[in-house]
DNA sequence: TAAAATATTTAGATTAATCGAAATAATAAT
DNA sequence: ATTATTATTTCGATTAATCTAAATATTTTA
């Protein structure tokens, strides 16, 4: 029986630490993806550690060849630590959507707990996970979940407000998460998933005549247009 | 958004890291549940570490007052120790029933996969999944699930082979775990939570026919009448 | 373009977890 | 009761991850 931390496990990529799959994640975030560097001071702030500690790990990422790095450039995120950073937040929003929908975690109990899950070495626990949660494409926010290769399928998410009269979509997902605007969208039956047809917007004040399910059709206001998010189904 | 390890959660036991609480497990086990101490070596074996490792080890726990200790008399797991190895021990065989009964786990898949899960600091965590499982009392091998509070419902568990002709009961586990053994219970339709009746005895070698489920009747060998644990229903 | 401000890195420590080798204690054998 | 064997601990190192303070580089501002 193996009871102690660093499980060897795949080789091609090298196994990671938690604190090391963290640090890609945010490197992976703050970059937008790969987009633009990352700043020593903008990650020691995201880690909430000191700007030497990041430095340090960051020379430890680019030894391991997932960060590539001039001192004082800022790092960017290697195709690597690419792929690793998104095999890292596939695990976090596969286990959100458990802890929902399984669960019936709150939204804003998630992140905690998925902070830690994440970081299971088992490619079977979330093969199988993936399965038995139906092969779910976004999580509870609405964020796509990366398959296992790391292929995100970036489908568009747009708020009610901004799309036209006659639009018919899918929820994936809110800005913000009040307690107060997440018991409104319960009330009125509105969760991920639910499918929603734009009737109507008055000119006045932006408010709009939404068709839930293709059932019962109410009013929202501009706010609450402003913040549920639609993808185009 | 906190990323990094060392999460502090509740003080009246200290936070102990993935190490301290594996060590304090296989202290709780080797020690049989604290009725005997430790030896070093005994221990350096289990952990797969150097028994120089394991004195260093010892003496955190004891300053932790996780186990009392005095030096080359062995280890001896206190309350505070026992209370904490079995709340481990409890979030072990949960995840274990989650990773048969949801994810369809072999059983020789399981412990890799649990000894990590084991350690997630989540008290919502396990409440939730424990009623999402139905608060199972016996993890897939049998094995009691300590309470919330470290109690254990200590059940007996009877080789076939020791139970008098006539008695029923339901398979709470086996011994041993050899692929070929499982395959073969597969087959015959036998796995935890069959109930079995023992419908005799054959005196001159120990075979036994037994009732599956009430339906059909199979005569098993003595060896695995030797290996298919009965709990007394 | 030189000084001031800001950002980043280096230097030097610390703590957890590990190891091998050497020292020491306990136990078993003669 | 010595001696030999075995078990355990201590010693001194190492690696990952962190920190503070000091040094250095970059950028901004005057
Ligand atoms: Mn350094
Ligand atoms: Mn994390
Ligand atoms: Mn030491
Ligand atoms: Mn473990």
């Amino acid at each position: 029986m193996r009871y102690n931390q660093p499980l060897p496990i795949a080789t091609n990529t090298p196994m990671l630490s938690f604190v090391e799959e963290n640090y890609l994640k945010a490197i992976y975030h703050l970059s937008e993806a790969g987009k633009r560097p990352v700043n020593t001071n903008a990650l020691a702030e995201e880690m909430k550690t000191a700007p030497a500690s990041v430095s340090d790990m960051i020379k430890r990422l680019s030894e391991k060849r997932m960060v590539d790095y001039q001192k004082y450039r800022g790092v960017n995120i290697s195709e690597k630590g690419k792929i690793k950073a998104l095999h890292v937040i596939r695990q976090h929003r596969i286990w959100k959507v458990f802890l929902v929908e399984k669960l019936n975690f709150q939204w804003d109990q998630l992140d905690e707990v998925a902070e830690q899950l994440e970081h299971i070495k088992s490619p079977l626990l979330f093969q199988r996970l993936d399965e038995f949660l139906g092969f779910p494409k976004f999580d509870p926010h609405g964020d796509p979940i990366p398959d296992e290769n790391g292929q995100l399928i970036e489908k568009r998410k747009d708020p009610i407000a901004q799309l036209p009269v006659g639009t018919a979509g899918i929820v994936v997902g809110v800005n913000g998460s009040s307690a107060s605007f997440l018991k409104y969208l319960d009330k009125v039956g509105i969760s991920i998933g639910t499918r929603l047809q734009i009737v109507d917007r008055m000119e006045f004040d932006g408010s709009v005549d939404i068709t839930i399910d293709g059932k019962k059709t109410i009013t929202i206001s501009p706010t609450v247009a402003e913040n549920i998010l639609l993808s185009e189904a």
